[in-house]
DNA sequence: GCATGATCATGC
DNA sequence: GCATGATCATGC
């Protein structure tokens, strides 16, 4: 079908395709609309594209208007005979450098049909294997068609850059198919696997259940093969601008052949098992600081055999290493904190759409556990990975967020406590620990700060207050981890 | 001993 | 100075 058309590049082969690509760098959608179009179509077109309920895609418009074929939702590549995939696909500047905007997905999960439980051959692999990647500079409140195209690369899974990166893709396919196939389809989430990750596709995902084909009892969401965003940050950071990011891998591809990325991982460290934090500073010649509160995680590093902070692995899979400390009487000393919130944007949002729900859909842990020995000493009894289960998050942890979420809305109030050594502290009426499984609300500042009633109280600065929507103040909060719902994860380690 | 509010340590 | 990870301290 192709080759009736005056094609102003040749379709057939993905270095044709990469160089006609590359042309489209420094411009903008605009640009590319323009050098098609002129006055009041053109107008149409701008305004089609930029119009956020539209189902106009900035891929569409390349599609379209650049590369000369109708967009389709056909399972084959969309330069069919190159066997090469269009994606245009955001990045975005933050403070430390660039970043991916999103996940890229792939293409959808069936839901009435057999999955493919071999990746070679599959329908992903054909969309997969070799993707050109537009990358355009999303910059807030600017149009969308204005935003200006920055990077262009030719993604090749079975490169030799992407080699240790295919084993894991192999391993995630798996535990994906896996799923699906024990009838689990809509227990999926996208913080099961590493690289490649199963999302839910539409806003309504929710609302648009379909009978799964292993279970028909229990319907899922309609979900895509994604690449996931922290893995797309680092294929920005590292195979489109080279040397933007640097840290240490864990595995060579030579350990990685045989894929069993999560088994390796708990290997490493369950070699130290046993050991106490003290002999463990000592084997791997860490300064031993009493004070030190990172100490457990340098170690784990050390394990890991990386001297980053972080891994390049667990970088890309978007994995969060968390040391938990148990006490002799075994409880998990603490609850485990998170970023803080900014009050009046998370009023303002749908749980499902809100930053907690990403963040504990996508984000993979891996706990590192140091019980505490009859000698009050810590001692490395294991680790596991976890991830938030899909239905405690949609169920409990969306209850327990509205909760907070409805209080701020109605008001906080506040008390005013002196205490006998002369420290004041202010209580509120937010839900407590004690009202939450999963997750509750606490302070997350250096120092504390209010405004009640225009009056100024606690040792902190105006950095350290957040507002609330009556126009008081207090010191920000940030969602805990309950530690008492993470005693009954670990209980087995 | 636990819940809740307050604060510390580190790296950039 | 701030984000992030982690831990402390008081009162019940």
């Amino acid at each position: 079908m192709n080759s009736e058309r005056n094609l102003p590049y040749y379709d057939t082969n993905p270095k044709d395709i990469f160089r006609y690509s590359r042309e489209l760098l420094g411009q903008n959608f605009v640009d590319v609309l323009s050098s098609v179009f002129e006055d009041d179509k053109l107008k149409e077109r701008i305004d089609y594209y930029n119009d956020p309920k539209g189902k106009g895609t900035l891929g569409n418009l390349l599609e379209e208007h650049y590369f000369f074929y109708k967009p389709n939702s056909s399972p084959e590549p969309d330069f069919d005979k190159a066997g090469v995939e269009l994606k245009a696909t955001p990045y975005e500047t933050t403070g430390k450098g660039i970043k991916a905007g999103e996940r890229l997905v792939i293409t959808m999960i069936p839901n009435a049909e057999p999955i493919e439980t071999e990746f070679e051959g599959s329908h992903l692999e054909k969309k997969i294997n070799k993707i050109l990647m537009i990358w355009y500079h999303r910059i807030k409140n600017q149009k969308r068609t204005e935003h200006s195209i920055d990077f262009v690369n030719l993604y090749d899974i079975y490169s030799k850059v992407c080699a240790k990166d295919l084993k894991i893709i192999l391993d995630d396919y798996r535990t994906i198919v896996n799923k699906i196939i024990s009838g689990n389809a809509h227990k999926l989430s996208e913080g099961d696997t590493k690289y490649l990750g199963a999302c839910t596709k539409g806003t309504n995902a929710a609302k648009s259940l379909k009978s799964q084909y292993y279970n028909k009892d229990i319907p899922a969401k309609r979900r895509a093969f994604s690449l996931k965003q922290s893995y797309m940050t680092y294929v920005l950071n590292n195979y489109v601008q080279p040397g933007l990011m640097n840290y240490d891998a864990i595995f060579s591809e030579e350990e990685l052949k045989n894929g069993d990325f999560d088994k390796k991982v708990l290997d490493k460290i369950n070699l130290y098992s046993g050991k106490d934090v003290y002999e463990l500073c000592q084997l791997f010649s860490v300064p031993i600081d009493s004070k030190s509160k990172q100490i457990n995680k340098t170690l784990v590093n050390r394990m890991l055999g990386v001297n980053t902070d972080n891994s390049e692995e667990f970088q890309k899979a978007n994995i969060v290493i968390k040391t938990i400390r148990v006490q002799k009487n075994g409880n998990v000393k603490e609850s485990m904190s998170f970023p803080k919130i900014k009050i009046n944007e998370f009023i303002n949002q749908e749980f499902e759409n809100s930053y907690e729900y990403e963040f504990f859909e996508t984000t993979r842990f891996l706990f590192v556990v140091f019980r505490e020995n009859e000698n009050g000493k810590y001692v490395l009894s294991g680790s596991k990975f976890w991830n938030m289960p899909i239905d405690e998050l949609e169920e409990i942890g969306k209850l327990e967020w509205n909760n907070y979420k409805n209080k701020f809305i109605e008001g906080v109030n506040f008390n005013i406590k002196d205490l006998s050594c002369g420290k004041q502290i202010i209580e509120n009426d937010l839900p407590k620990k004690t009202d939450t499984k999963i997750f509750h609300l606490r302070p997350h500042s250096s120092k504390s700060a209010y405004l009640i009633n225009s009056k100024r109280y606690g040792n902190g600065s105006e950095a350290d207050m957040d507002l609330l929507p009556n126009g008081d103040k207090m010191t920000h909060q940030c969602f805990w981890l309950n530690n008492n719902y993470i005693s009954k994860i670990i209980e087995d380690i």
